[in-house]
DNA sequence: GATGAATGAGAATTCATTCAT
DNA sequence: CATGAATGAATTCTCATTCAT
């Protein structure tokens, strides 16, 4: 009769660890006794949800970025409100709280850094998947605006990749230079150049 | 009569072997042998120019990063041309070739996860100040073009640090989806995106 | 379950071995690796038990002199006999034989060296507070043969550590002039010398 | 015209150098560029005199201790004062003033502590005979002293021998428990152990 | 002779991973 | 299943020694 413990359970819990341990202390710096014991379970017994530290990143990343991805972009997706209402949510969402945003900011550079010079690996893949998704989804509503009217015809992959790459310089600033962040977050800054970049049809204005 | 060397010749040697090499393989993956190998001496040797690994990845990342920054910058400072030529200037020299752009972003990945959640440390003090001095020059090619009317009068702030922060966000679409990287700078998005950021005066259109 | 260990009778294995291999080979000279493989555990296995090789040799030392410096003491205080025939048993049992003699002497060298000529550190107040202790006992002994009128009244803490100052001596001869050690040794020289520092009671002569 | 350059005084500097040095540091702790430094030379300039670091150890130790050795025996072998006198002479000059004597010590430390457990060795041979010598003139003024009838007969050997001892072990005291060894030497301790150690002839007393 | 740059053999220490219990 | 003791490869950094200038 083993003991019943759900493994999915038992995996996010392990994940939630080393995100918060791989923040804190940066991929390389944590051990996994770390980990585990942030975890509450024996060094050991990491080793029976997941086969190596890099596979333990590879699931805490995809499941704290995941959600985290999908969360923000679900507010631009919402069916109410118009494409400006939606983008605003989008950037409330996006940046978030300063405590859970910081973890994630963290964890981000931790991973990227991890990413490596070549195409193959399978963090790169699901980095890649997980970009390229959060893309798309972005690119579908600005063509759907665009579609019906709201947004000015242009190019939305374009746009697309845009709000993206201010997203990530957002979470440079959020560590590297804070208080430029905050003061930026004050002011909708971010907001606003989701607005610059998404150019509104010229009835709406 | 000691074997003539040029000291600061060589810190810039050993430094390129090193930006090199951890673009190559990750700060931490990378041994101060290969480094040393690299540059064409001995591991001890390196030890002659810098007293520890940290110390190289600092003195490394401020070599390469204050001349990419510096140079990009000064595109845009230039005296002739307007300040949307000077703009484009400046896409380009940031974005450059993709050689010596990927070892460049590479190296900002690697100096990034070393960065940390605290806010001490002579890396994030160096990286910091970089990234201030270039907010600000940006922001002052921002004001003068205000002041001479070339550009309508916006939060100059603002717009040096989403330039700075959609440059940050390539770096990573770089390394990260390279193909989409790619024809994004072919078709002069990041310079798009700058034009975008930095609304004109209504006279020069 | 784990593995069943006294983490305490580990600790003393270990100990024992340090004390036999940096007697040998003296504690720079010796390795880690040295150690481990005489206690039949591998290097990082050492670590498990000590957190560094100057705590490996802190535990070492104190684990040996207190045990040594303990015995011989003891038969000084013992309550059957003169004190002179107790003297001569706090001799014998001081320099009892050569062989744990031997790595005694020369694992105390090596602490000696290690002192270095500041106050602080853990090893001087444990060293320091062991000597006080062996001098404060034989004085205790001394002070009681005065008071029964055994002995003379005279300066019993001079006395107590020109005995002891003597036992280091001998110490040094063990190793520097070992067939004069062993002459002294077979004359009864130091049991003598701790008799002249040791005036009788007129009396008892 | 080779620069002319006394070799015998160049040695002699770079001992004293090595001497401090090594008192301060450990002998394994101090590193040959402190020693060139403290004497004012370059590191290679120091091979030039010595051969290795080994070599400069029992060269500096020959140096320093056959001088502090003979200068305080000589104390004892003066023609004039009772042989009481002399011992109190020998005494203070063997425990000096407490700047040197410190340096002293710690270099003997160091010393002993590289004799290691072999009977070979250059170092153990130097030691060894200076050890020898030392206890042979003290021995040779106690059978003077005998021979005159100023001291009673005894076995002067061991008297030598306990006299050595005794020094060596203040030399402990002097580094481990300064504070007891100073109240020692006021009350001139170490001169009051060296009589009880030599009977005075019953005429005499 | 003197210099100090360069070498490279080591040594302490860390930590992912394994496996006996 | 879970534990944590044990392993040992890998890495940073040190320093005695050499040698071109």
């Amino acid at each position: 009769m083993p003991k019943i413990v759900d493994r999915t359970e038992r995996r996010a819990v392990l994940c939630q660890a080393a995100v918060a341990v791989f923040a804190e202390q940066g991929y390389h710096r944590a051990t996994m006794q770390a980990v585990a014991e942030r975890a509450g379970v024996s060094k050991g017994g990491v080793y029976e949800y997941f086969d190596s530290k890099e596979q333990l990143l590879l699931a805490s990343a995809e499941m704290l970025l995941s959600a985290a991805f999908g969360q923000s972009i679900a507010a631009l997706e919402r069916d109410s409100g118009t494409l400006h209402e939606r983008l605003e949510s989008f950037a409330r969402e996006a940046l978030g709280t300063a405590e859970d945003w910081s973890e994630l900011c963290l964890l981000l550079l931790q991973v990227w850094a991890e990413l490596g010079p070549f195409e193959e690996g399978p963090l790169r893949t699901m980095m890649g998947r997980l970009y390229r998704e959060s893309a798309d989804r972005v690119q579908a509503v600005l063509d759907a605006a665009i579609e019906n009217g709201e947004a000015a015809p242009h190019p939305s992959r374009a746009a697309a990749l845009a709000i993206m790459a201010s997203l990530d310089g957002m979470v440079l600033q959020a560590i590297l230079v804070p208080d430029e962040f905050r003061s930026a977050l004050a002011t909708g800054a971010f907001y606003g150049w989701c607005r610059s970049l998404v150019p509104v049809a010229a009835t709406e204005e």
